[in-house]
DNA sequence: GTCTATATTTAGATAGAC
DNA sequence: GTCTATCTAAATATAGAC
């Protein structure tokens, strides 16, 4: 294998794990036994060394993602029936799903980068959503659109943006779920994940779209008055939640 | 204002924005114009810091949802009817959606905070996330549950884990939903967002839980193979994304 | 409580040999 | 392409004066 590959794969299990900032370039370096120098002679900077890791992951999910979204709108042509939101939902999150547990071809890290970019506001992750997460997500809701058409872009983006943060949520391996499940839930078991999932945000696109028809959205600023406060109600015993 | 206060704020702003390993001692220092020294006498080491910065808030913001929460209950024996699911989500949701993007109380900052803490698999977030959020968690949890009866636990963590997902990705200041949405969403608009989120949520949670009560939804391994990879299909031009 | 001064380690980056 | 050697800046942390 060739240095460059082992630098990339050191540096996409050290900041998979420990984030951008978690990880110096010499660690990069040490995890692929060359020296520092070498690192930079392939990839210049740190932020250049980054977008090459997420870079040589993203191309192959993506176009996972668009094969089976052209599939979905085919087979709908086909049988001359509408896009089932299910399939387009299904079509966005399993490539992405099914690999984040995946150890063997390095899947499971790629989850984790994604987890960290999808909601970081810092330079080098929103130049990575830029370069090659904002055009699978411009194709996805385009396709999302034509399942849901009582939808505005605004609100269609929007539940976009809700949806991305559950899959990213669902892949993250942080073990929460097994914690608050007492052990019930098993975050390595995608299948279940993927079956949970998709039908939460069918229900969810779909009851969205359901309010858009009926006139129910309030559209921009609408209701800034509409959900007050409600009084602090003294009628049970407190509940203590604590404090360390 | 005294000095391990004015630490806090520069510290909650700083690890706000550039996350923890991307914030050293001496800028927490600096921002506060103190030393070094001084932060690390207050708070000992980073990871206590860090601690330290979150609890502040988040006592605040978990008084805030158990009094929501307790609102909704207390409504719902009152009235004689059932707890409304609607109700639940907007207690559960509101205090950190409202306080997202509220700059003078510093809310906005803790938001960041949230966001970071909940997918992180470090240890230092992990640590956050079981002392302080993992207690309203299962309150909220526990609610959910009566609102939702036919979802046995497993599945209701899962839902609740991919609810918080997309709250945070709600909240989180990428500017993503602008930039996806070409200017028709203000993602500081945070009634806009509530309107959108609950309902989101609330047909989410109500599609799994009728699934499940037709008894729909197969739990365990039972369907690792239910969902074949479809072909790739040739059928339209392929759709080109960006390789850079 | 708050500071200066300092110790030790590590960061990202470069120059130049091979 | 890959290395050693080195630079400069920055990191966390401590000791000790006030």
């Amino acid at each position: 294998m060739d240095m460059r590959t082992k630098i990339l794969d050191s540096a996409e299990a050290q900041f998979a794990q420990r984030g951008y900032h978690g990880v110096s370039m010499r660690q990069v370096a040490d995890g692929a036994s060359a020296s520092i120098s070498l690192v930079q002679y392939h990839f210049k900077t740190k932020e250049a060394l980054f977008g090459a890791v997420m870079e040589r992951r993203i191309t192959t999910i993506n176009h996972d993602r668009l094969r089976r979204l052209d599939a979905v709108e085919v087979d709908s042509a086909r049988s001359g029936s509408s896009l089932r939101l299910e399939d387009v939902l299904h079509a966005f999150l399993a490539p992405t799903v099914l690999l984040s547990r995946d150890r063997t071809s390095g899947g499971n890290y790629y989850a984790q980068l994604i987890s960290q970019v999808t909601n970081d506001p810092q330079p080098h992750a929103r130049a990575v959503s830029k370069a090659y997460t904002d055009p699978i997500a411009r194709q996805t809701i385009r396709v999302l659109q034509l399942a849901l058409p009582d939808l505005d872009r605004a609100t269609l983006t929007w539940c976009y943006i809700f949806a991305v943060g559950s899959m990213v949520s669902a892949i993250s391996p942080t073990g929460r779920v097994r914690v608050l499940s007492n052990d019930d839930c098993d975050p390595d078991d995608v299948n279940t994940i993927l079956a949970i999932l998709v039908p939460f945000l069918c229900g969810a696109f779909e009851r969205v779209n359901d309010l858009a028809r009926a006139g129910k959205l309030p559209k921009g600023k609408a209701l800034a008055a509409a959900m007050p406060l409600p009084p602090a109600p003294r009628a049970k015993a407190r509940r203590k939640v604590p404090a360390t």
